[in-house]
Formats: C-alpha cells, sequence, structure tokens
DNA sequence: CTTAAATGTCTATTGATATAGACAACTATA
DNA sequence: TATAGTTGTCTATATCAATAGACATTTAAG
C-alpha cells in the first residue's frame, strides 16, 4: 500500500477520500494481521496529507463504528463488510450472503397499487396500464441495511402479496404461496450511479456514496414474468459475482 | 422534481452533490421535452442553495461535457449515454457492444513479463511467482473511452500475446493463434468506487466520477485458465447485463 | 425597439477544510 | 521506571466552499 494519492479541488473534502479508501482497505482485509489500522503519522506520510486530515477519516470511520482509536496504542479494527452476492438463474437475497452474516432480514416499506408503466410493461411484457403491485422493501444484513428494492408483480396473480410477504419476509415463500413453486432470474441489468436522498437515508450512507442498481426480471418455470424489480446495494458494502 | 435536500458537512460539496444529482436527472431523462436544463435560479430555490452554488455544480457537467451553458437562453444538455455490456459464458468486447455503436476499438497501453501476486495465482489455479505477461488496455466506443483493463496470462502458453494483439486489437484472435480456439468466462466479480487518478486520465473522467469494476476468469475449453483480468469502465457511460 | 428572462462577472463575508507545529496523555515493553 | 510509540488537544494560518448582492451581457419574444 505505497504513494497512495488522493485528489484535491474536486468538491469530495480529502478526510472523506482517505476514509472511503481506508475502509476499503479495512474490507479487503489488508490490516488482518495486526487487527489495527497503521499509525496516524504513517497514513499521513502514505497519502500524503497532514496528519489532522487522517485524523478526521478516522474519526468518521470511528463514527461508522468500523474502527476505535485507543490512545497508546493505536486504531483497532472493530468491524469489516463487504458482502459478496451471486447472481445467477436462482438468484435470492437470503440464500446468497446467508452463509456469510449472522442473520438476513428483510423489511416491507411500503406497497401499493398501481398501473404499469411505459417501463415496467415492458419488462413484465404486460400492456401499459395492467393492474400491478409495487413493493418497496429493504434488505439487512446483521441488523445493516446492505440494500433496497422496489418490485413489481401483476396485481391478477399476486394482489395480495403484500400481506404474505408482510408475515413471512420473503419473496420466496410469498410467491410458493400463490401458486409460484419456483421461478428464475431471467436477466439483470447492473449500473452504478451516486447515492440519491432516498438511499442516505435508508442504507445510511453519507452524500457521495455509490449505489450499484440492479435492474432484474424474474419469470415462473413457464417463462412467465412474474416480478421486475429494481434494487440499489450500498457498493462499499457488497460485490456481485456472477458463475457461469 | 420537487423539494430536494442536501446535506452539509458531510465531506462532499455541495457543488458535487447537485452535480451528481443533475447528471442523475438527465440520464433518466427528466429535461427530454425541453433538452434544457431548468434555469439557475429555479435549481436554486429547488435546492435550497444559493445561485453560485448551482453554477459550480453547472460548470462540472460542462467540465464533463454533458451540459453547454448559452448566455441568454439557458443550459443546454450536449450528451446522454449509456452502452449496455452483456456479461455471459461468451463475454467479449467488441462483439457485446458493437451494434450499439458505429466502431469499438481496443487499445494496447502498455504490456509488461511478470511473476504471479497471491491474488492472480488464486484465480488462475497456479503457483505464485509463476512467470506471466500482463497486458494494459483501453476500450473505446466511437472513439470515447469506455473501460480499461488490465490482464494477466499464463507466459508459458502466451508469452507472446502481447505481439499478435497489438497487431490484431483482438483477444479473442490472439488465442485462436495461440492454440485457444475459444474460451468461456467462468466467474465475474463486480464492484464499483470512485476514479482513481489514472482512470481519469486514460478514461477521460472528471474527479469524482464513479468507475464500475470487474474481475473476471476465463478459462480455455478444458477448463484450464487462461486469462484474469481487472477491467475499469466509466459508470456512466456503461451498463451490465446479465442474461441467464 | 423594448422588455423579460436567462447566463456571466465582480466584490465581500462567513464557515468548512487542510496544513503546521507543539505538547499532553496514555500504553506497552525493555 | 524509563522510554519509544501512539493517540489527544491546542493554537495559528491559508485555501476552498457557500452565501449575498449588484449589475452586465446575451437571447428570444412581444
Amino acid at each position: 500500500m505505497a504513494g497512495q494519492k488522493v485528489q484535491r479541488q474536486t468538491g469530495v473534502a480529502l478526510w472523506r477520500q482517505i476514509a472511503d479508501r481506508i475502509r476499503t482497505s479495512i474490507n479487503h482485509g489488508d490490516f488482518d494481521e495486526s487487527g489495527m489500522v497503521p499509525p496516524e503519522t504513517t497514513l499521513a506520510l502514505q497519502f500524503g496529507v497532514n496528519r489532522h486530515t487522517i485524523r478526521s477519516a478516522l474519526a468518521a470511520l470511528a463514527q461508522e463504528g468500523i474502527v476505535r482509536a485507543v490512545q497508546g496504542r493505536g486504531t483497532l479494527i472493530e468491524r469489516k463488510e463487504r458482502l459478496s452476492f451471486p447472481i445467477s438463474k436462482r438468484t435470492r437475497f437470503s440464500q446468497g450472503i446467508g452463509d456469510q452474516v449472522r442473520e438476513t432480514r428483510s423489511v416491507l416499506l411500503a406497497t401499493s397499487d398501481e398501473t404499469a408503466s411505459a417501463e415496467v410493461a415492458r419488462y413484465l411484457k404486460i400492456k401499459t396500464g395492467t393492474p400491478l403491485v409495487r413493493l418497496e422493501t429493504l434488505g439487512q444484513a446483521d441488523h445493516r441495511p446492505v440494500s433496497r428494492a422496489t418490485s413489481w408483480f401483476p396485481a391478477d396473480r399476486f394482489g395480495n402479496i403484500a400481506e404474505i410477504y408482510r408475515s413471512t419476509g420473503s419473496i420466496t415463500k410469498a410467491f410458493r404461496e400463490l401458486g409460484v413453486p419456483d421461478y428464475v432470474r431471467v436477466v439483470t441489468e447492473i449500473t452504478a450511479t451516486h447515492a440519491d436522498e432516498s438511499d442516505l437515508a435508508d442504507l445510511q450512507l453519507s452524500p457521495g456514496a455509490i449505489v450499484l442498481i440492479t435492474q432484474a426480471l424474474n419469470t415462473d418455470l413457464d417463462n412467465v414474468p412474474v416480478q421486475y424489480s429494481i434494487s440499489r446495494f450500498a457498493a462499499d458494502r457488497v460485490r456481485f459475482t456472477i458463475e457461469n
């Protein structure tokens, strides 16, 4: 980890850039041997900034609960995180990361009845204006928010999916109760952008943070579209893995 | 687009937060009717900031070539684009986006002989220290840089792949000449981060921009790893598509 | 030709960001 | 119990980020 450069006058404060880099290094396991972040003076030298700037960065990470400074000893690593999300024919939230965390949970934020917009209709292969059920859900891993998703389901087949989901916390189980024993991921599109206001709130991010966005279509085993969803992931907490 | 909030004292300047939001709105097609961004005074009111702060944001977008301000008229939208990259068993740079642009090109930036680091060795399933060939390439679409990639190949099989690639501009053709008639993408990992200094230069980005990073492994038809590569894409120019 | 509406430029002021240096307080260890 | 190494706190200074206001310049439309 030699000769790291930071960019000045970009509208992103140095302490924030450095905090992001250190968080990434921690997640990458760079400091696993010692379990500590390098001393402030060392980091200041590496990043080519003043020690006080490093202290601002570490203070931000301490605020996130990722490190804890102990006077006289050093700055200890409290927590690491970057979950690996497999994307495949059988992509499901909790199954994919279940072995990486102690607890996964899915929370229903909101639901509403809608009619299909042009975009959603195109994906679900239905007519614009067809009745739909919309679900806003929040995915959590060990009580930390990881993703927020908006999903649309055809109302004729899944009119009361919200209630079932609310009680079971699982799309897979809700589908099963509604006569869809299994479903497959047909297509996933991935983009990245800066976090918007809702992301900041729901995913507990700070401005300038990055979100990875997936747009995905699931069909039942007869190739009939059953769910179209747009999910937004905190980019510094996840990694996508596509196995072919 | 009413009542937008920006967050203060987070290490991310207001003008950058606002620039990111406007860029997103443009890509989302919010201003397609007029082809212009709303007037500075309107935006200042919407975001709850001073007009000069809006001007800083628009100046940044103008620097990126996304908008162009015309005195007396308004601020015109110059460009919105996002290429779709399919990721599948048969992922190749030029084939995937060939139908979306007039011309794709791949340029060899640098090459060197190396020995395998622990990380690369793990992917290629070889021993640390095994001789490798490293290729740095730049992918362009219609003369705009889209991705920069670093690839490693086992030197014993592909010792002179650099020369062949330089003359053909194609990994696929180089493989073919070296006795690998076909190859498949085994695994792709996707993450996102802020652009570093090299990204800014090679991909012609402005500071604070986002890059999508893929780490991918290709094997020949006998399942022997032939190429491990790390690619960095300008996030505002691409979208990944995974078909299952 | 006027005028309204938009961007361009300038000055001034305040708060956040970053650097610089000095020294205090604490921890582990020789 | 010294001592080296580390984090904590303080003062001072310079630059960037943001606000505020005034006015110039350009464009399009009445």
